[in-house]
RNA sequence: GCCCCGUUCGUCUAGUGGCCUAGGACGCCGGCCUCUCACGCCGGAAACAGGGGUUCGAGUCCCCUACGGGGCGCCA
């Protein structure tokens, strides 16, 4: 039966690639996954004035780190420009297409017209049937397709269900502009051809634009691709998501310590569900994967629950593979050479020794760095407000009487460590509060911090000594 | 303005005419656990936009209204 699925994921290098560009993205890899076929790349580069090479790098970047590959090499749109024009030539010829001699002033005029009668602001069709004799002089023509006046176009889309669009409200689009330079119209329906794309999957504000495209591919002969349009991604308070919200690059997801298999879990579930599932592994999502339990309504990006997948997802990873996660992150953020620095070489160690009662407590990787500070911090720490006052004179008293018992553990590891302030708090008659809570001030310089036995363990007895002499001397 | 699409707890959603006194997840509230913070466990509040039909029976089908979104470029 099988007609191999090919879909394509095509960005307009306009700007970095955004979350709802990646939930594209995701959908057309899962949808080609899933029917073992491919997703071509695609780059829109048409627009010159605003394409960027920067854009571009942002955008590869973007999937690779999201662990979405796609088939070959990019094609590069403006690279067929030359393609694209002889389709248009072509349906010139045909009479299928015609020049359009309007200026930007008619073609205003005729938009505020229509919209005064209460009609569709699109072409009227001036020079659909007008004598190419009548050209004005100097004046260089745009090309028009010629679009089916009457009846109506259809769209079988695999999410939106049957569209149907009556063809007098489309109106003749440019597909040459008067430059000579393709339009996007003209360029997807060719490429899409020429690519052999079978499926469509793209967000629903093109739509409309999957009318007229079809109308191309029946004026070209050519077997249009199957449409699913995916409703777009809206912001906490509904609006079209925005900078403000979190229509950020996903380098930006990527800064704030989020990983890449949270994030796609994350994003396959925003408009799509199998079942109650929740957390589903990559591998799921391909063998479930289906575009017609796409939600056809949008749906609001919310950082919380895309928190609390990412914390799921940091609980069940190896101590290993965090810390590997977190050398590939760290030179992305903002203080990276600071942080380098205070790490060091055998910092990562002990981060990893740490990392079971330091992933416990995060929701993300930068909160991961940020509760792991204490074991970078250099001597004597200087503790915050709250921790000074479990350093008040009682505290100090109680950590002066406790040194020489940690100082006689061995070995030094969480259960002898446990074993002494266990014996010590009740020898003393006192609750552990009492004793962790203060050596946690001590230690840390906060009053929060991972279990105190597990922090003595990785600080070591020579450095949590003195970190305890630093906070008792000067009572 | 015109065209298209949508509307279940705060949010993401399950639900395809009887299994729904509407289920799950995140968040929220209360409790337990406890060396802090978390985790975990237990419990709780919380929704079918409104109105008409169709049907023995509607969250599920139809119509209208309201609200929301998308599109209407020689941008993509």
């Amino acid at each position: 039966m099988t007609e191999t699925v090919v879909t394509r994921f095509a960005p307009s290098p306009t700007g970095f690639l955004h979350i709802g560009g990646a939930r594209t993205a995701l959908f057309n890899w899962l949808f080609a996954k899933a029917h073992g076929g491919k997703m071509l790349l695609r780059i829109e580069d048409t627009d010159r004035a605003r394409s960027t090479e920067e854009a571009i790098q942002a955008i590869l970047d973007g999937l690779r780190w999201l662990e979405l590959d796609w088939e070959g090499e990019p094609v590069y749109q403006f690279a067929r420009a030359e393609r694209h024009r002889d389709v248009a030539d072509k349906l010139l010829a045909d009479g299928k297409a015609y020049r359009c001699y309007a200026t930007p002033e008619e073609l205003q005029a005729m938009r505020d017209k229509a919209r005064a009668e209460g009609n569709s602001p699109g072409y009227d069709g001036t020079w659909r049937d007008r004598d190419p004799a009548l050209a004005p002089d100097g004046i260089a023509p745009a090309i028009r397709f010629k679009a089916p006046c009457e009846g109506e176009t259809i769209i079988e889309d695999r999410v939106q269900g049957r569209v149907t669009f009556a063809n007098k409200d489309l109106d003749d689009f440019v597909i040459l502009r008067s430059d000579g330079s393709p339009t996007y119209m003209l360029s997807v329906v060719v490429d899409d051809h020429d690519m052999g794309i079978t499926h469509v999957v793209r967000g629903d504000d093109h739509l409309t634009n999957a009318a007229r495209q079809t109308q191309l591919f029946e004026a070209l002969d050519w077997q249009a691709p199957i449409y699913a349009h995916v409703p777009l991604i809206h912001g906490p308070d509904g609006a079209k998501l925005s900078k403000r919200h979190g229509a950020l690059g996903v380098e930006a997801y990527r800064e704030m310590g989020y990983l890449p298999v949270a994030l796609r879990n994350y994003l396959v579930r925003l408009g799509w569900s199998h079942g109650n599932a929740e957390i589903i592994s990559t591998d799921e999502m391909i063998s479930w994967f289906n575009l017609e339990a796409i939600g056809r309504s949008p749906a609001r990006f919310d950082f919380t629950k895309l928190e609390s997948l990412n914390r799921h997802y940091l609980r069940a990873m190896s101590d290993e593979e965090i810390v590997s996660h977190l050398k590939a992150l760290v030179p992305h953020l903002p203080n990276a050479d600071d942080l380098l620095d205070r790490i060091g070489d055998e910092g990562w160690d002990q981060l990893e020794r740490a990392m079971p009662g330091l992933k416990e407590r995060a929701k993300t990787l930068v909160d991961l760095l940020e509760s792991a500070e204490y074991l970078f911090l250099k001597r004597p720490l200087a503790p915050d407000e709250k921790a000074s006052k479990l350093l008040d004179r009682d505290g100090q008293e109680t950590l002066a009487q406790l040194l020489p018992e940690l100082q006689s553990v061995d070995p030094w590891n969480v259960t002898e460590v446990e074993n002494c302030l266990r014996a010590f708090a009740e020898r003393t008659d006192r609750k552990l509060g009492k004793v962790a809570q203060p050596l946690r001030a001590a230690l840390t310089g906060r009053t929060t911090s991972p279990g105190i036995f597990d922090v003595l363990d990785v600080l070591g007895r020579e450095e949590a000594v003195a970190r305890i002499v630093d906070q008792t001397k000067h009572s």
